[in-house]
DNA sequence: AGAGATGCCATGGGATTTCATGGGAAGCAA
DNA sequence: TTGCTTCCCATGAAATCCCATGGCATCTCT
């Protein structure tokens, strides 16, 4: 079973604050959770980050087990593993995705990015990060920005080969 | 057996947004998936791209993993490397060619590239891209525009040389 | 050569399952 | 009580499985 995600989905989120993990990305959930088995319920952790962030992130077990060695492994009390820390361990939160396959977002998460009646699930390697599809739609424009050397129309591609330059 | 695809086809799409992989492409499919074998579902992947895509690509199991390898090689962080990583990771699903040789197109696809009950695939070295036949058309009006430096009637070949120019 | 058989291929459809989503009611805390 | 959570059930739509058909090309047998 993979344990990278990949693709994106819109969703909606209900009163309740619930949100329905789509199904491709449930099964990264479960197969990264060590402890899973089934009928259990897929444990995952919430990173909400610094103020700034207008966006969630959705960790599983394993990949969040990767990003604390890394820290781990960094001088103590150095500043960079002071922010790591107070990033992913100060802003965090565990969770789980429940027997219909939906997580619960708190009320504070939800107003920390906004969303309210829809969330964007987007695949960012080992993790998924969550935002209202305005957020992202936006977040995706300044990502083309931020790239005047592709000029419209060109395949994405071209800019493979800037890799071996420079 | 060959990994690139050569030619064009014209395909239905059914209510159930099934359309038949045509047989010389599904090959090529199987050739480049590295768990695939007889009787077993070759795998691929579908990127749907940013917003302005109105075609999909479909890209074997090999190709992909060569962009990805391509894109990991890039200094992480980067605006280019996110782009990338944006649409290669974030806009594009796993998907496979089942026991009939067709693949299912999700409806949100479909939608979002127009298609209603045929398709156009046409190879593009090692993926392929799915028009409607309408936007294909209109595309490859659109190449020609882009390239003024040929005059109407000249031997496309002759733009072989502008590569060793730059 | 011609007739018939065989196999591959694109396409269609019914039945079943999965999935996203909504809502009621019980549990719990302020 | 009043508001959140948590658990359980309901439903429509989409996706999946499995089987069927007709056309075209190739092969085989006479």
């Amino acid at each position: 079973m993979a344990r990278r995600f990949r693709g994106s989905e819109e969703v909606k989120v209900d009163a309740k604050g619930r949100v329905s993990i789509p199904a491709k990305f449930r099964r990264i959930f479960e197969a990264s959770d060590p402890d899973f088995e089934a009928g259990k319920r897929a444990q995952l952790v919430i990173v909400h980050g610094t103020r700034d962030w207008n966006w969630l992130q959705l960790f599983t077990i394993e990949a969040m087990e990767e990003i604390e060695d890394g820290i781990a492994r960094m001088p103590r009390g150095s500043a960079a593993r002071n922010l790591l820390e107070n990033i992913y361990q100060g802003h965090a939160d565990e969770a789980e995705i429940d027997g219909d396959g939906r997580l619960v977002l708190p009320q504070k998460l939800r107003e920390k990015i906004g969303l309210t009646d829809s969330a964007f699930f987007i695949s960012a390697g080992d993790s998924l990060k969550v935002w209202t599809p305005e957020a992202h739609a936006e977040e995706e424009r300044a990502l083309e920005a931020r790239v005047p050397e592709l000029e419209p129309g060109a395949d994405p591609l071209s800019l493979l080969s800037l890799a071996e330059e420079g």
